[in-house]
DNA sequence: CACGCATACTCGTATAGACGAGTGGGCAAG
DNA sequence: CTTGCCCACTCGTCTATACGAGTATGCGTG
């Protein structure tokens, strides 16, 4: 690595903008300039404060920013490092396509094997449980539901964690309401079982993750996470399927296909 | 408000859970528990200074926790507060319909309008421009582009900043070039020009704001943007338009309807 | 009553120091 | 050579203090 002086700058001591943010600034250019790749240890806390000659919590508050802005995260007794962006999923509005479950593996095994990565699904849990006043709105005010909770990961890293809840008339007793849904998934079985699929609604949202998130999904600070709720309708146009989804945002690109009509 | 001690409790010392976690804990507790309601001030630095009987930067640290989550903003010289959820706008996936074009006003100004809100649309620049890589290729290789820069508030409030891209030899000399597209938008212009669109492909990812985006759409810390990139296909199959959009994440909910064959 | 100022309270920025805990490399003992 | 320990370096947590700057309130002056 170059000296520090060659990479980062001095300070301002006129300008009206605080210390540490001078400090983040400098650190963020040389970051978005590629002087510090993906990966790439940061100078330590130390080298900084001598370099700018400032106390280390002033140090430590720029890299705090840049936590938070999602560029780098800070490894306890190794150093900062310039975050690394991980592949990223896409999922495309087709995915639901009837062709693709014909097949026996179940769309994020299939697509990750072809991207070239190890897919896992764990957290398996399915059982029947009281509605969400929300969930019981979206299918229709039933009661209780078949809840079926399961999280993904890709080479090891966790990326996805997903709740299907379907209403007990349909699920009970059937295929669904076992651990493996069986070849095609749940949307399969619902087809054999007479409700034809219409079509899916989902919502999509944006927001930072809640403690227990970051936690089931390893996420790093400074990474929001997408929350998307699906609702499968079928063709009597009764809503059969609710499937709530938290996704790591760093993990994913949604990408969907609109009529123009 | 009821006393302090009412509320929060106190800290464990045999919790190997750092102090200003703990603490970060029990506010985002009485804050979920509605303890402490949206818009309410959160007690001060000095108050929880002296109701845990610790200092002060280990209070202000638990602040940058719930400030990183977005649950709360603090106001210089004011105070803590609980951070409001804002209205959100819902944006369907049948919005760019011929039919919503037919009206006189934008989608934007119609549908907030309806909402009760007061829409404004600023930071208009209209220019020609060299395409960037990526506008580039998602426009089948074109050099240069027209640009269309223009910043969407609702109720003063900046939620939305967008760009659209079309090449030079549909947009040049047309009223697209114009800072006032006419009724229906440029969408409406495409189609009297003899671009009858077919459909739309919009990919969508989430993240932390740059900082010049924080400016921009005026955002709280901890609110991530959504990211989102149309590109509108004519009936030849031609990619007639790119629009780059970044939005406020918590002044949106993105709806789609898939079908499922 | 209206205005302006003083003041107390708020968060923002920064310093200096202390100890703890995780990591990794080097060195010494076996 | 291998094992195990020590040590240097890293970030994590916390204290105590200081001054600055924005906000709001109340009081006194005009």
């Amino acid at each position: 690595m170059a000296s520090l002086p060659s990479i980062l700058g001095g300070l301002d001591p006129t300008s009206d903008r605080a210390v540490f943010r001078q400090i983040a600034d400098q650190l963020r250019e040389a970051i978005d300039r590629g002087r510090f790749k993906e990966g790439e240890k940061l100078p330590s806390e130390a080298e900084l404060v001598e370099h700018y000659g400032v106390s280390r919590m002033t140090v430590r508050n720029s890299f705090s920013i840049l936590q938070g802005e999602g560029l780098v995260h800070a490894e306890h007794g190794r150093g900062v490092f310039v975050r690394p962006r991980p592949p990223v999923r896409r999922l495309a509005s087709d995915r639901f396509a009837r062709r693709h479950r014909e097949q026996g593996k179940s769309a994020f095994i299939v697509e990750a094997d072809a991207a070239g990565s190890h897919p896992t699904v764990d957290s398996l849990e399915v059982k029947e449980e009281k509605a969400s006043q929300d969930i019981s709105t979206r299918l229709g005010s039933v009661r209780r539901v078949l809840a079926r909770r399961r999280r993904y990961l890709l080479d090891g890293r966790p990326v996805e964690f997903a709740t299907s809840y379907l209403p007990l008339d349909i699920a009970r007793g059937t295929q669904i309401a076992e651990p493996n849904p069986g070849p095609g998934g749940i949307y399969a079985r619902l087809e054999e079982m007479g409700h034809q699929l219409d079509h899916f609604e989902e919502e999509i949202r944006a927001r930072m993750p809640s403690p227990s998130e970051v936690k089931t999904l390893q996420l790093a600070s400074g990474v929001p996470v997408i929350h998307l709720i699906r609702t499968a309708f079928d063709t009597a146009g009764r809503a059969v399927e609710v499937c709530d989804t938290v996704m790591a945002a760093d993990a994913y690109v949604l990408s969907y296909q609109l009529p123009a009509t």
